[in-house]
DNA sequence: GTTATTGTACCGATCGTTCGGTACATTTCA
DNA sequence: TGAAATGTACCGAACGATCGGTACAATAAC
């Protein structure tokens, strides 16, 4: 093999940060090649596929570390607030304080996702299982975990929204730890 | 004067839906020429400044009845309760149950938004100030009404976000009547 | 020498934009 | 009153640039 300039995950990082400034359709292929430091022609080389399996791909690899990072800690048996508090640090520190966009909210907003809708959709549903499995444990019914659950997903995405639109990081800082603080009291008003 | 075919606000109606559908740099001219029934050389006509422009109008466009629908309701001087629910009644139908984008949400995930970050800041701020004031009625201080607020349209953002990635409406119409009990609760949790 | 990887040069299609010009109601002037 | 001039609304065609994608020869690692 040639030097290979990067490993195939740090490619997938870099594709996954782009697509998370730009989303799918306005992530232009110069901008990716200059992103991930390859020509078209490697690009081609390793995605045959073109952009759409550059996203697939992308979508694949977030399956694999989202569920090592996110949803196993989430579905272990350990204490359910620390569980929770594992999640919460994570994505603190994913977004950025919010300065960095969630791949699955903007991808959610594009205006044709045909091609990866069911895969958002899986991502979604799966993010809301698993964060599900701690609220069941502090106590409320599957029904109202799972409520709970869509509850808080909504308000990140949300946070993040708000952030960006505002333009500075503190609704999205205040908004995560009240999301934490309520969940860890596993009380969601709204929501009963 | 020749019969104008449509008058100045079909077409901004029209501009608008197409870029709550597909953000700015996603709605192509032949889309919008397909949008608005105006050829290229005509939206030139009515929009000398291009794509920036109609996105310009269509923001001054908002401006107008946003603060009509939406801010001046919410600031009036009656019934606080009766305000938050006029606000909600209102988005319920704008967003057609989650199916329609909000227009401040796309745009604000875009990943360049250089030429309208500040009216997008602008129209947010606007927001919260105006759903702060019935929130204040309520009983809620000065810096609990701002931060409820916020916290409101987040989620309002939030469950639009969810609900496409989801891919049906449940998680809308579940979310925003949770959180329409909360404000008229006058008791924001999470925040205090 | 074989195979994987890459740079360069291209393709047709579409991007936002502009040009040249038509249709027609209004205004100007005889 | 009637013809000429003006202004507004609109469109088809084409601009240069960029889009996503491909062909292929050169290069690098084994």
């Amino acid at each position: 093999m040639p030097t290979a300039i990067a490993t195939r995950e740090e490619v997938l990082e870099r594709l996954l940060l782009t697509f998370r400034r730009h989303g799918y359709e306005s992530a232009s292929l110069a901008l990716i090649s200059e992103a991930t430091g390859l020509g078209k022609a490697s690009l081609y080389h390793h995605f045959p596929g073109g952009k759409r399996e550059m996203m697939l791909a992308v979508l694949d690899y977030i399956d694999l570390w989202f569920a090592r990072e996110v949803l196993a800690p989430l579905t272990t048996s350990g204490d359910p607030a620390r569980r929770i508090k594992a999640m919460f640090d994570f994505l603190q520190r994913y977004y950025e304080n919010g300065q960095e966009a969630c791949l699955l909210g903007v991808l959610s907003l594009e205006g044709t996702r045909d091609f990866y809708q069911d895969r958002l959709t899986q991502l979604f549903t799966d993010w809301i299982d698993a964060l599900a499995n701690p609220l069941r444990a502090l106590g409320s019914s599957r029904a109202q975990a799972r409520l709970a659950a869509t509850h808080a997903i909504a308000r990140i995405q949300g946070a993040l929204v708000v952030t960006r639109g505002l333009g500075n990081t503190t609704a999205f800082t205040s908004e995560l730890s009240a999301l934490r603080a309520e969940l860890l009291r596993a009380t969601v008003p709204a929501i009963s």
